[in-house]
DNA sequence: CGTTATGATTCGGA
DNA sequence: TCCGAATCATAACG
């Protein structure tokens, strides 16, 4: 036994002593009677109360060095690791189950709209600048394609909105992951923090800001939602074509009024031609040929003046583009129906004797074989073996045909010319045959039944 | 405000 | 699937 042992069994046996007035900490009175063990016992006590009792007065700089000393010692990676271990299987089991996330059902439901209505996914037809673009394509000429191009900019701008803020999300998302990661892995060196609890805590973190996101979706399918119906609201409201639209539908349909049923192709041109850039072009030049064609031939009395007009506005294109196709032609029958010929609408008149005499040569005489009408599609003119009295037996096409209704008309409506149907000074409604059906193109055209005509018209109105 | 015109929708048939 | 027919809905008009 040293001294040190000596001084501090003398400093136990003062406290143990138990009725010594000095302060400090009493401590109950050991079991062991034996003189030996009883002393070691009392000595550690002794060093921890020693320890206790000078903590207060270490230095800070002591603790610091203390506290340094235990984060080198060589065996405190081991003792964190279990530590670890012991906090994940006490911290799973506490955790539970509810950890686990499926795939977000209403989540998956928000990312299926916005990639079907076009705001997240590739860009379609390049945003903004395509609806501008289309804005002033339109030019103002069609409602359709203006309010699908106000449709197409909201959506842009939504889908912009959308964008940034989510991107927004996605770098504060980051930047508070990153930082997380930094702060925890400073603490890992002062407290066990397993790299499992890091990444526990980052899935924490991201489901937070994934709920921020699905706000962010779900408000954005709300606006696009309520833009949609609105816009749907918009189209299923009746806007009326303009005038240009409807002139040249009406074109169209009287100058193939034998056959008024465009093709896909044909539809697609007019829709072109007429603007109309919604969605579905087809469906509108559609529909206003099925309403057209009923009401033609449903009341094709109140049509008649509407007929000749653009009858004679298609001759006269037809006319003017024969004219020039055939500058130097010649033969002037004697049997030209012409004198007297006059365009009666103003807005189509035929000024000078000579484009007149031009006109009905080669409306009825006219050069041999067909040539095409520049700007009328499909249309030209194979009419050799027309005169005034006998075209009816013509066997000709459903172009050439069309083209004879138009004539007709034109001259039924501005010479009073007979064509030799009981002398009938107006125009009788051609493309329909008795039955009320659309003349095939492939029959030649039949006498019209004196029933049918602007006596017997039928009221579309009836509702 | 009633009527008309007209684009859209619905429905049955081929 | 397209068409005709009926009907609906509403813009345009007087």
């Amino acid at each position: 036994m040293d001294e040190q042992a000596r001084i501090m069994q003398a400093l136990g046996g003062v406290s143990l002593a138990g009725h010594s007035v000095q302060g400090g900490m009493t401590l109950p009175p050991p079991h062991g009677h034996e003189a030996t063990d009883g002393d070691a016992r009392k000595q550690d006590i002794g060093d921890i109360l020693h320890q206790i009792m000078t903590i207060t007065d270490q230095s800070l700089d002591e603790a610091q060095a203390k506290k340094h000393g235990l984060n080198c010692h060589r065996m405190k990676p081991a003792l964190f690791s279990v530590l670890c271990e012991i906090k994940e299987k006490t911290g799973l089991s506490i955790r539970g189950a509810q950890e686990e996330d499926p795939p977000d059902p209403q989540l998956m439901r928000l990312d299926n709209m916005l990639l079907a209505e076009g705001v997240s996914g590739p860009e379609k037809g390049g945003g903004s600048a395509a609806a501008a673009a289309a804005a002033a394509a339109s030019g103002g000429a069609a409602d359709n394609s203006i309010e699908h191009s106000d449709y197409r900019a909201k959506l842009t701008q939504i889908r912009q909105i959308y964008h940034t803020e989510l991107e927004k999300y996605e770098q504060a998302c980051n930047e508070f992951t990153t930082h997380v990661m930094n702060l925890l892995r400073e603490q890992s060196r002062t407290r066990p923090i397993s790299p499992k609890e890091i990444e526990r805590m980052v899935g924490i973190i991201h489901r937070k800001f994934s709920s921020i996101q699905m706000q962010l979706k779900q408000s954005t399918c709300e606006a696009v939602m309520i833009l949609r119906s609105r816009f749907l609201d918009a189209r299923r409201k009746r806007r009326n074509f303009s005038k240009q639209a409807t002139e040249i539908l009406n074109e169209y349909f009287y100058s193939h009024l034998s056959n008024p049923y465009p093709s896909e192709e044909a539809k697609e041109e007019l829709a072109k031609k007429c603007s109309i850039t919604v969605s579905q072009v087809g469906e509108v030049v559609s529909n206003w040929f099925g309403n057209k064609r009923i009401r033609y031939k449903k009341n094709i009395g109140k049509f008649q003046e509407e007929a000749n007009l653009y009858a004679a506005k298609t001759a006269v294109t037809a006319a003017h583009a024969a004219a020039a196709a055939v500058q130097n032609s010649q033969t002037n029958s004697p049997t030209t129906p012409n004198s007297g010929f006059q365009m009666k609408d103003e807005e189509f008149q035929l000024d000078s004797a000579e484009s007149k005499n031009t006109l009905l040569t080669n409306m009825f005489t006219g050069p041999s074989g067909s040539f095409n009408l520049p700007n009328s599609g499909d249309m030209f003119m194979s009419m050799q073996s027309l005169n005034g009295d006998s075209y009816q037996g013509a066997q000709v096409g459903a172009n050439v045909q069309s083209q004879v209704d138009t004539l007709r008309h034109v001259i039924s409506q501005t010479a009073g010319y007979s064509d030799g149907l009981g002398g009938n000074s107006l125009y009788s409604p051609h493309g329909l045959n008795a039955n009320g059906g659309w003349q095939d193109a492939t029959t030649p055209s039949s006498v019209i039944s004196p029933t049918e005509g602007p006596g017997s018209v039928h009221s579309d109105t009836s509702n």
